[in-house]
DNA sequence: ACCATTTGTTAATGTTTGGTTAATGTATTA
DNA sequence: TAATACATTAACCAAACATTAACAAATGGT
């Protein structure tokens, strides 16, 4: 299936748990380039395209969140994961500000972290059959057009989207059958993460419930305290998977 | 499909980054001409014909902007987009008056810049049958001629035209069935983007809905803080397409 | 089983944007 | 200079959108 293997660049500065990480990324038939800090990580970075960045975010010279700036200015799309030493919410919201992906905390239960990688590599790189292009897509019976920001269902029926329903539900699609954290769309979103902006986004949840009621097999999951997750039951095999 | 591919010229003084994107488009089956600054642009331009010319708005000796406008004096039609450094509303209003089509923020997303490509291409290179000349359109059982001026309806009653409702009607027109922003027709048609010239268009596509109420297929869509969307439904199936 | 917290849902309220008509302003031309 | 075409501004209302409130239900920890 995947011929080549995914480059990753891991920027730790402990060299010791940057060099286990290391061997067991590879192990895990990554192909992986250590950098010990900032600076030699984002010299890496330009020197080379690669498919995920796990960045620690303590680091001496220059911290995990302004390489993750900087290495957004010069690439919107490459993942990045960082590593916090501890669950600190600040930290993470702090990481989805400036751009990241996905965190974990350290320690990390390592089966966790190849799961994670896997998943946002499939998710960036090739759009596994339900992106028509950036902005369509296929939801169950739905077809989501998030440039015109509607919603058809079986080709008939059309469903007009508020730009906050539009950006919500494009957001979990993307992140379709997987967890979409509430910290990622309130970041991402609303741009803040308080009491009302969460409440504000658990209404927007139910409107969509609403719409997407038309097609019994498509669902929007709740896992308490973690986020959503949109799930599409009876899939068609697609022809390639018959 | 598409037999000779199309012809891009690319200015970018940064000639790291204009590599790369070369090569992106080549990859993606673009003829691309890469020019390293204003001047050399400008030369490349003369001695060929292009597609659509991609310009970097920064850049040393002579700057994008003065290079469309030179562009703009000897070809009315080739599309041109801008490479912005920031998301600056102002330079992109600069852009827009200097006859730009759209403009991207780099570092921007690849297949964004490929949709975008395409749309324009398809777009100005004569279209779905629309265009039957450079200034002649069908829409709907409406015939425009916006040289002219005037609209016809199934062959028969003439509607005449103003300026401002001629300049507007096309530019939706060409956007037929997608969605044309705002922005676009407030900095193409009135130089500027305020409350008032807001205002003043949406009285503009009060008056362009009253005259497309003859045709109950045609119709304009508003999308909510986005911009307007022309639709023509029930399109009787081309020759072709039988 | 109990309690604190989180989520589901509907409705009320607040805010912005758009639709429309008419009045006013500004050129153009007979 | 009066008539005219055109464009802008004003005014008012309606629609769309977003947030907040309020209460019910569920979840998870102890």
């Amino acid at each position: 299936m995947e011929t080549d293997n995914k480059k990753i660049l891991l920027v730790e500065d402990d060299q010791n748990f940057g060099a286990i990480l290391k061997d067991y990324l590879i192990l895990n038939d990554f192909n992986v380039t250590l950098a010990k800090n900032g600076m030699e990580g984002f010299e890496k970075f330009k020197k080379d395209t690669y498919d995920l960045c796990i960045l620690d975010v303590m680091m001496p010279y220059k911290d995990g969140y302004t390489l993750a700036k900087e290495i957004r200015e010069k690439n919107k799309e490459v993942p990045i994961f960082f590593l916090t030493a501890k669950s600190m919410k600040e930290d993470v919201l702090k990481g989805y500000k400036v751009g990241a992906d996905d965190y974990l905390n350290k320690p990390f239960d390592s089966e966790v972290l190849l799961m994670k990688i896997r998943a946002i590599i499939q998710r960036k790189s090739s759009d596994s059959k339900t992106e028509v292009t950036k902005f369509e897509f296929i939801v169950g019976n739905f077809h989501l057009n998030s440039k015109l920001r509607f919603l058809t269902f079986n080709k008939g029926e059309v469903i007009k989207l508020s730009p906050k329903e539009n950006e919500l539900l494009k957001l979990l699609v993307l992140y379709e059958d997987d967890l979409m954290p509430r910290e990622l769309a309130l970041t991402k979103i609303w741009r803040d993460d308080n009491y009302f902006t969460s409440r504000s986004m658990d209404v927007y949840i139910a409107k969509l419930r609403k719409y997407l009621k038309l097609d019994p097999n498509v669902e929007i999951l709740n896992i308490h305290g973690e986020g959503f997750r949109l799930v599409v039951k009876n899939k068609v095999p697609t022809v390639e998977a018959v």
